[in-house]
DNA sequence: GAGTGGTCTAGACCACTGT
DNA sequence: CAGTGGTCTAGACCACTCC
């Protein structure tokens, strides 16, 4: 029961998120319309949009014209994680950051970046591996392809100094990405690099960035054994 | 330039993102403030509000009082990905699901799981196991700690019928998780389990949830090799 | 202290969709 | 067609924080 005004969208969410999860309204069920909890609430109808819209975006509540405002029957868990820098990653954590270019290499990429990536049979490609290090010691394998038929200007760009994903974020925004979290076995090449084993199970990230239909990088991280990527619900 | 009024705050938020990718304002720079933007576009600044505030939560910019807005220097890329219940996953893959309970053991957790639960020395839980199958093949195994002081109820469920998680969703709400994802390797308990050969790299999320400040459950999900979390961004 | 974003209000109209 | 959420507006006050 409410006796005092609530008077923000923040205090509305929170008086609604309690009657959900204290089941005062079932999985399912239709809550009442804006209109009636802005009357009981005794705020403006604005402010209990902002906060149900708040709650819907977590995926507790499901919204809909003319039909109404239901509890989720099936709450999802919604996780937003941040994909950060590697070099404020790991300077965030209080390491010292360095970087080392392996490799750099213009040439065709192997069938099945070309499919990932969508690239005609005869694109150019730039083929960049380097490795990001914490306090000295091997954090990251990067394995890069770059569409320079996007992004020409990388060709002039001196990767040993600054990382290729540093270069782009600043110079190439992109309009929709795709990330793919895996786990996989370090293999021959990878192992010494990280100083792992052999068959070390590596945590990789596999994250694709397109300008509009175009593909502008394709690229894989491989993590020194140990990594953790960590969110809060 | 714009020639005609933009109306809704979509429109709002497509003008600036035009702006950020296209460099005119840079990266760093301080970009007018909202009455400004609001004039020039020739609409209300509530709705300049709501398209600077979505672009802000995207990473893309960022807001002070007083200091006004400024385009993100590092643009944080961020990831929404939403963690399902595993039934639908493997359902909405258009596999048939099944689920195995493997061991119910009422006793005191270990140590580390203790720690991590922040449990008292002499607490009671319970441990569950159990095999999640996608068309009969392993997908996951789970291995849990429930935290019965807080959720005595679960003690009478039967959880062969009924999968701990598809309970606990349904009556034990949480206020606050948190979720790690990491890579680990098959140990001979878990490889046969799975069908894996013992080293196999498995993608392993390990989930916490707690009410107010009091732990329910702590889940380790070990996916079967190949396994792959995707997300748009 | 003053400038900027954060939010509330009351009212209005629109857009979608279930019946 | 009618009910519900989605959004816009104009104006107001508040809260934070930089100077």
């Amino acid at each position: 029961m409410i006796t005092s005004p609530l008077r923000s969208w923040q205090a509305v969410q929170a008086e609604v998120l309690r009657r959900i999860q204290s089941r005062t309204w079932q999985p399912g069920a239709l809550i009442p319309h804006e209109v009636a909890l802005a009357e009981e609430f005794g705020c403006a109808r604005a402010t209990v949009n902002r906060a149900l819209q708040a709650l819907a975006d977590r995926g507790l509540l499901d919204r809909r014209r003319k039909a109404g405002t239901r509890v989720a029957t099936l709450p999802v868990r919604r996780a937003t994680l941040d994909i950060p820098i590697l070099r404020q990653e790991i300077e965030n954590r209080g390491h010292r950051y360095d970087y080392s270019l392996l490799k750099r290499d213009p040439g065709a990429p192997p069938a099945d970046v070309r499919i990932r990536m969508r690239l005609p049979e005869e694109a150019a490609a730039l083929h960049v591996e380097a490795l990001h290090l914490a306090d000295g010691r091997p954090y990251v394998v990067e394995d890069r392809w770059i569409n320079t038929a996007v992004v020409p200007a990388i060709q002039a760009v001196d990767l040993a100094q600054l990382s290729a994903n540093e270069w782009l974020v600043a110079h190439a925004p992109f309009t929709r990405g795709d990330v793919n979290f895996m786990a996989a076995s370090a293999d021959e090449t990878l192992a010494p690099l990280l100083q792992a084993k052999p068959g070390d199970a590596l945590f990789v990230i596999e994250r694709g960035t397109w300008a509009e239909e175009r593909a502008i990088t394709l690229v894989r991280l491989s993590f020194a054994p140990g990594y953790r990527l960590y969110t809060a619900v």
